[in-house]
DNA sequence: AGCTGTCAATACGCTTGCGTATGGATAACT
DNA sequence: AGTTATCCATACGCAAGCGTATTGACAGCT
């Protein structure tokens, strides 16, 4: 068969303003939730940042609660593994923290949606994602305490003073304007962290 | 002068259907915030669960904000200074701050508003309260991690690091069903936390 | 007994947000 | 070129929440 449809895909000329799909809206939910907060999340309001209307939202979700879930799932497959890939390679499990430590600490974009979705945590969509990714990460970071010579029960309760420092940290940063640092304090910060939660080498 | 009148108070019967007073709805105010969050005080539904309807509530205050602020103002003026006041007279700092995680630890009333407050620390009201109330317990923390040994620096980080373990522990066990804790692991943790981050004697 | 101040009920208007219904427009396929 | 599938606009109904205006009920004082 002389495959002529596959050849060259339609390249949609993506001239500033084209009709959208159901991930243009996930991914404008995501941005505005990183913004705004999960409640900021209204169809007719994103549906004028987008430039159209509910008419078009009402075709790609059956409901708003729809268009969340779906947000979230991109967030938690894309977010999590994407950080602890970067670790990944670091033998050390001692340096592996700390890396991955310093990394957290960058990065603001995925810890604002992170900082929207606890605040959000009793909306029933955001609970069980909420759930899953913080025990999944609170059990990764007891794995490698453990690796880095705790014994089973304190990497546990380390795992998560560790965790709840993160998720502290994140609530005085973001939530409120006040607790903000200058760069420098804040690396001296984290590297007190590092030294007081993380067992020397 | 036979002074009567202030003799013996009228004793108002409370015969569980009184007329309201603006504490009255300051109190219920903070009782719903605890159960469930600030956006839940409505004047309307905390008519109906006073028994009365909003013509009551805007006769005692302008508008909601100026409920949210009166209540606030009452919580701040009673909460941190009742917890502190039952400390104070530890004399040794590393003691005083192990009894002062220990009681912290318990009375989750105080907490649960803390919670709900930082959820909603967007709101124009709560903003300035929370600051307040952060920096002051942060500030006294550093205080007292220096009276215990710390160099300025250090005690600072360390007054945040505890402050943010704090706050984070709050969301994971309040926010986050799934992540509460049976009381023996709890107190295990606490006491995990206190070696990690209170100096030995 | 009557007046006045205090607290509350009712009715109304306004805004925001969700969801539905229906028709119009445009791209894609045949 | 015509048909179909896709995407969007417009108009509507409904509920929750804020705040206003008006009237009513009752207590305390004179």
């Amino acid at each position: 068969m002389t495959n002529v449809m596959t050849s060259v895909p339609p390249v949609p000329e993506r001239t500033e303003k084209q009709r959208l799909s159901a991930q243009d809206w996930e991914l404008a939910a995501l941005e505005l939730m990183a913004e705004e907060g999960v409640a900021a999340v209204a169809v007719e309001s994103l549906a004028r940042r987008l430039g159209v209307t509910k008419g078009s939202f009402y075709w790609h979700f059956s409901h708003r609660d729809a268009l969340i879930e779906a947000a979230l799932r991109r967030w938690e497959d894309t977010d999590t593994h994407n950080l602890l890939a970067r670790v990944e390679s670091i033998e050390n499990p001692g340096k592996r923290l700390r890396e991955l430590f310093r990394l957290t600490s960058r990065e603001m974009r995925s810890h604002k949606i992170y900082a929207a979705l606890l605040k959000a945590a009793d909306h029933p969509v955001v609970a069980p994602v909420m759930d899953r990714v913080s025990h999944e990460r609170m059990a990764y970071l007891a794995r490698v305490f453990q690796q880095a010579g705790m014994d089973h029960e304190s990497a546990e309760h380390r795992a998560r003073l560790a965790y709840s420092a993160y998720v502290g940290l994140l609530q005085l940063t973001l939530q409120l304007r006040s607790s903000r640092l200058s760069s420098e304090v804040f690396d001296a910060y984290v590297g007190h962290m590092i030294d007081t939660l993380i067992p020397a080498e």
